[in-house]
DNA sequence: GTCTATAAACTGATAGAC
DNA sequence: GTCTATCAGTTTATAGAC
């Protein structure tokens, strides 16, 4: 039977992580304070801690989900493309640079907060970065290997297109010149001009 | 005459900038405190007072440096560089890569403390930055005018091309696979094979 | 210019009533 | 689950002796 009271305590702790989210965006995790958030949610500082083991915790959750939704995302996207490898790499691409600009809080967090991470809390966040990482680097060394793609290095090229393709969340704004399918478009070029064999 | 005493202000002054550039770079400006950089310089907290107004001041200083050296040394480089916009398009990108590879620090806190900025301070910090993303986007529209670059959007190519250039900053370290030289000639091709004529 | 000492405010986290 | 109250430690910054 489900439960009628306490129902509150969820919603209570999905405002948290979206105020967390929202701050430490805005300020870094270190530069947020619990009594900031406590007031961003509506509560008291002390009411946050039924909701969250620490202000560490905290951030290591926020990042955990994140990469977990990015990284099963991105392999519902490549499933859903052709077969073909130049589609599933625009899947790749699309899927990432539209995960980019819907969700810019979560991205920055997770890009440049990891040194805000406990040692083991670090480690196990970067594992999942590299995992998502070795996803591209995967789609272009099957392209070399059947021709359709030329590059002097797989590793760097990776690396140079997920920073390129992840630059859209410092400068994408809501409401801006370009529309989000337009930004996509644009980025799916970008990235894929250098590499294709001509 | 030059003075005799108090020449160990500077050298002090000097030692400060640098250990602050190395704390700020790995715990982030809201994490790194006082304490730690007294102790980093190996003078007392409270002395640390005698060569900055406050951490406030010290951040922007920093910045202020940083940046005005990227522009002048810039614009150095595409004097030197050939007439030809290819040359100085040449000349930009490695001097970029080329700089953010020697000045991690720096590159790193430039863009992403910004946000630790009191308001008028970022404003001065994010015009030097708009400054230099003019630069390159001055080249691209004269490419795209005289005919040698197509691009869909000079801007969103323009930022595409900073971010992915930046990068290195992240995964570079000295000693590793590649030397300096050759990941500057990967990045030069990466950045204009997607947009020069054919 | 550096030191010691300390002010004044802020921080994450806990205890116990309701 | 939320509240009030508070602990214990840390933070930036200042004052005054040397």
């Amino acid at each position: 039977m489900a439960r009628i009271t306490g129902s509150n305590g969820e919603r209570t702790a999905a405002a948290i992580r979206r105020a967390a989210l929202r701050l430490i965006h805005r300020h870094g995790f270190a530069a947020m304070n619990l009594r900031e958030l406590a007031a961003g949610v509506g509560i008291q500082p002390g009411s946050l801690y039924n909701h969250i083991t620490t202000k560490q915790g905290l951030l290591f959750d926020l990042m955990q989900e994140h990469m977990t939704t990015l990284l099963a995302e991105t392999d519902a996207a490549l499933a859903a493309a052709g077969p073909a490898l130049i589609d599933r790499l625009r899947g790749f691409i699309a899927h990432h640079v539209l995960y980019h600009l819907e969700r810019k809080q979560e991205v920055y967090i997770a890009n440049f907060e990891l040194r805000a991470l406990d040692p083991p809390n670090a480690a196990c966040i970067l594992a999942m970065r590299r995992a998502y990482e070795d996803r591209l680097i995967a789609l272009l060394e099957e392209g070399v290997a059947e021709g359709t793609l030329a590059m002097s290095d797989v590793r760097v090229t990776a690396y140079a297109m997920l920073a390129m393709l992840t630059g859209v969340c410092t400068w994408y704004r809501p409401g801006g010149r370009l529309g989000r399918a337009e930004i996509v478009a644009l980025h799916v070029d970008l990235a894929l001009d250098g590499i294709r064999r001509r």
